[in-house]
DNA sequence: CAAATCAGGACCAAAGTGGTCCCCTTTTGG
DNA sequence: CCAAAAGGGGACCACTTTGGTCCTGATTTG
């Protein structure tokens, strides 16, 4: 179905939290992850998981100790989808000869589709990079955005 | 990592196979299981089962009996990657608040995410539904058809 | 030093995927 | 009319992946 994995959904979830609870304290204060679990409804061991990941990945920041917790790294306005589903699920690679690397699959001579593949990979990356934290934030954020751009998005007679 | 399954991959390399096989015999002709296994290199248990999903999805059409076999129902230039895709792996569909219908998740009056969930997923479809198996076939094809319509490559400098 | 809090990873149950095989129906042709 | 050639549908199982929990250790505060 093409569909990302579970973590990733929660991931996503979480931040868009992560920005109300950042817009309502105008003062940023580190949120613990008890305390997100809480604004989220999701259970802690899961979440504690999910923002370890998301700090690895460079999303979040953390301290440890009494009071520590995490904030976001940089705004929700420089924080790509796209970064988010490569901290939480990997690369974005559609099939093996998709990847970035020279790990092209072992029929590669034959068949020639890999440069193919890594132009639809890179459209889709292209895709979820342009979307941002704060618009998926926002009910209808992207669509919003679109509008400014419409006459890109659909080409109903085809190329 | 955002992977199709590989029957879809498979799948589509047996179609492009389909393609250049058709393009020799200009009488288009049927071509067996077997024989199609032969050409694409897979086994042929595998083979066949993508066939058939391929028939069900109505991308071949199929005949029983002695010289029966296979063949593409439409024009390569007809079928599109994404119909390849939603026959063999399922309709795209990046997290459950994305589908089609009201199947939306449990949170979903919380959290504002599917309206732009179901965005994106429109976004992705709109990409596979306009690479078509003609250009597929051709090594380099999709890029050459994007060097007509280059305006919406951006960020030239990235990666 | 004790409490709070994150870091890393082990662990297991459940679900999904990949691949093979079997039995049935349809069609051709002797 | 029957045998052989082909596809149709699905069962089946081994393997992998995912989802979720928990434990132990490191760091910070006071
Ligand atoms: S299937 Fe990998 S290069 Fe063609
Ligand atoms: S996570 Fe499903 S609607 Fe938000």
């Amino acid at each position: 179905m093409l569909r990302l994995n579970r973590q990733t959904d929660y991931g996503i979830m979480i931040l868009t939290c992560l920005v109300r609870e950042d817009d309502k304290a105008m003062p940023p204060r580190l949120l613990s992850a008890p305390e997100i679990a809480t604004a989220s409804g999701l259970a802690l061991p899961n979440v504690s998981k999910i923002l370890k990941a998301l700090v690895r990945g460079g999303i979040l920041q953390s301290r440890r100790g009494v009071q520590g917790g995490y904030q976001l790294s940089r705004l929700p306005a420089d924080i790509s989808i796209q970064q988010i589903i490569t901290a939480l699920d990997g690369p974005i690679s559609m099939t093996d000869c998709a990847g970035e690397g020279p790990e092209q699959c072992d029929v590669s001579s034959l068949c020639p589709m890999s440069a193919n593949w890594k132009y639809i990979n890179d459209k889709i990356v292209e895709t979820l990079e342009s979307i941002t934290l704060e618009q998926m934030a926002i009910p209808g954020g992207v669509l919003a955005a679109a509008n400014n751009d419409s006459d890109s998005t659909r080409n109903p007679e085809g190329e």
